[in-house]
DNA sequence: GCTTACGATGTGCTCAAGCATATGAATTGT
DNA sequence: ACAATTCATATGCTTGAGCACATCGTAAGC
């Protein structure tokens, strides 16, 4: 039971992922610093990549941000050109957001910056153990009910080896 | 250098690690309450079980805490008798820190429940990925640079920055 | 037309974390 | 003995996040 004489002797998961996801995320300040980005607007330009969003509401807890301080965020992007937010025509309460070709263009030189340094970190794990690695924390990631009490979660898509 | 077209199209590390980690976070906590132990209270009973520290300085520094606000936690783990604290011998002004076996009894408690919620969640890789998964998790957490802008080039300042 | 509901936005409050400083006790070097 | 240093501790400041509420424009139902 609490022994950890066994083969379960690990540090904690959160032990682990916390101090690590910090320190990705200083490693990736310099970079968005260049490209003029904030953490939350690069968060913000990565979530419209993959949908373009009809309400602010939405984008913001899409990417777990209040939805009043997004406000600011998304103001600057938008001056700058790099997302659009016109008023949906047909209800002139929301506001229609999504990539302008400069926001893709400047998203995608962060990320190809983020992980070109990402892939010299991953490239220091054992060949192996790489993509097994990636994998799992794509899986991870993906689960919505992390509950470690509960009953048993149930499966969600992308579970399994179907992450691509 | 040329576009990565291959399939490795994937998320930033970043960006899945730290809200997993939230996500782990938040799901340890009932735990932790379970057991009356803070998240910082529990890091201080993890940190003095792999070895005793002299100073608390060291200790706050080890688990990433701030010196000046561990003291609290410190106090509440001394008075229900889960750390010893006395002063050196040697040298009067430092505070020895050491698990009793009361705090090892209540570190394991909660760890067991953790990780044992923890093998659940991991139940739910691929059984060949997940011995990877930990492997690469492991190296990765264990890494002390993980500069994204310029580790092996030596020198150079540049975008590095300093990550404490 | 009027009332109610909803989205975006602004404002203020609270809390936790990080940081700097000040103090007292104790050690070390001179 | 005295000065400088070190550790633990208390306190205050600042910032960012999360939350609640108020306002305004808009939409929908009565």
């Amino acid at each position: 039971m609490a022994q950890k004489a066994q083969g379960t002797a690990r540090p904690d998961l959160a032990a682990m992922m916390v101090p690590l996801g910090r320190a990705l995320m200083a490693a990736e300040q310099p970079i968005l610093d260049a490209h003029g980005v904030s953490m939350w607007a690069y968060a913000v330009l990565l979530r419209l990549d993959a949908t373009p969003l009809r309400t602010q509401a939405a984008l913001a807890e899409a990417i777990g941000a209040d939805k009043t301080r997004i406000i600011a965020v998304l103001d600057d992007l938008a001056a700058r050109g790099l997302i659009s937010r016109e008023p949906d025509p047909l209800d002139r309460r929301v506001r229609l957001l999504a990539l302008t070709p400069e926001g893709r263009r400047v998203r995608d030189a962060v990320q190809a910056a983020i992980q070109i340094g990402e892939e010299r970190l991953l490239g220091r794990l054992p060949a192996a153990d790489r993509a097994a690695f990636l994998r799992g924390l794509q899986a991870l990631a993906a689960l919505q009910d992390l509950s470690l009490t509960g009953p048993a979660s149930e499966a969600g898509p992308g579970l399994g080896a179907s992450v691509t």
